[in-house]
DNA sequence: ATGCCACCCTGGGAGC
DNA sequence: TGCTCCCAGGGTGGCA
């Protein structure tokens, strides 16, 4: 599940093999357009750069007409997998399989830009720069970076003590700070010793899990991520901080920290694992 | 406006 | 072995 963290990783990948390239030809499944629209205006665009805002990739083209510029948003959703192949395995059989690829993006170098996709979650689309909203609405009202200075401890306090919801529901909420997922969230509520249902959250306790927050995040992407289940980089391999969860997917084993027996349950209508001897609501 | 929840989608694991 | 059932989850839209 593309955090944060796995989204920067792909982004530092993918960067050297497609920043000056052109789109010279694109290929794609039927697809709902709410989720693969406007590919076919990439052709043409030179990309100037790969950003990430949140979870979403961000790739400026200049073109495809002169004085046109375009913007490429990229979003992995639950099982997206971005590859850079050769031109001569356009289906990608090269360390990936050949089955769900939903669009390929033929570069002036002759290799391609594929987007893999089981789940079909994920989103791809070509807009007016800037034009947030029409890519996806969460883009358009997404919160801080977490690991600038936007980020501050001020806001995030704020925006915890205006809330009545589950303090879990407002990590996972893009409006507040931009790129937590489920993984994450109850890393950093753990970390910070805060129960994930807890609906009050003082200045006190903001400011651990804005701390805790950072470090997660800061810590996972100098792993280059957590590859659970279908997550690997552009150059196919694993993100390494699988090994380093305390809570996530540790569900009945022993606490890192106090040695209770970690608990499953649902908040916010996810999965979550949290230590009911050291978070406290 | 806010919070909650069903829905989308399919591979894979559990259970029989 | 092979079948069915159910779960995972980010973002969206609809509801109270």
């Amino acid at each position: 599940m593309p955090e944060l963290p796995e989204v920067e990783s792909v982004r530092r990948q993918l960067a050297p093999l497609v920043v000056g390239r052109t789109v010279v030809a694109t290929a794609r499944d039927p697809y709902p357009a709410r989720r693969i629209g406007d590919v076919d205006r990439a052709v043409g665009g030179r990309i100037v750069s790969v950003g990430r805002r949140g979870k979403f990739l961000l790739l400026p083209l200049e073109g495809p007409r002169p004085a046109h510029p375009s913007e490429l948003v990229i979003h992995l959703g639950m099982s997206g997998i971005l590859r850079v192949l050769d031109g001569d395995d356009p289906l990608g059989r090269i360390g990936m399989p050949g089955t769900h690829v939903r669009v390929r993006l033929v570069l002036d170098d002759g290799r391609v830009l594929v987007l893999r996709d089981a789940r079909r979650f994920g989103r791809l689309t070509v807009i007016d720069p800037g034009d947030h909203a029409r890519a996806a609405p969460a883009l358009a009202t997404l919160g801080p970076e977490p690991l600038t200075d936007d980020f501050s401890l001020e806001g995030f306090a704020r925006g915890l003590a205006g809330s009545r919801a589950s303090v879990k529901a407002r990590l996972l909420d893009q409006r507040l700070v931009a790129g937590v997922g489920n993984i994450y969230a109850d890393e950093s509520l753990w970390r910070a010793r805060i129960h994930p249902d807890a609906r009050r959250v003082g200045r006190e306790r903001a400011a651990r899990l804005h701390a805790a927050v950072r470090e997660v995040l800061a810590a996972a992407v100098e792993r280059e991520g957590t590859s659970f289940r279908d997550y690997q980089l552009v150059n196919g391999q694993s993100g390494r901080y699988l090994t380093e969860l305390d809570v996530y997917g540790r569900a009945g084993l022993p606490c890192r920290r106090c040695g209770a027996t970690l608990r499953a349950s649902v908040v916010a209508q996810r999965g979550t694992t949290h230590c009911a001897a050291c978070q406290r609501r």
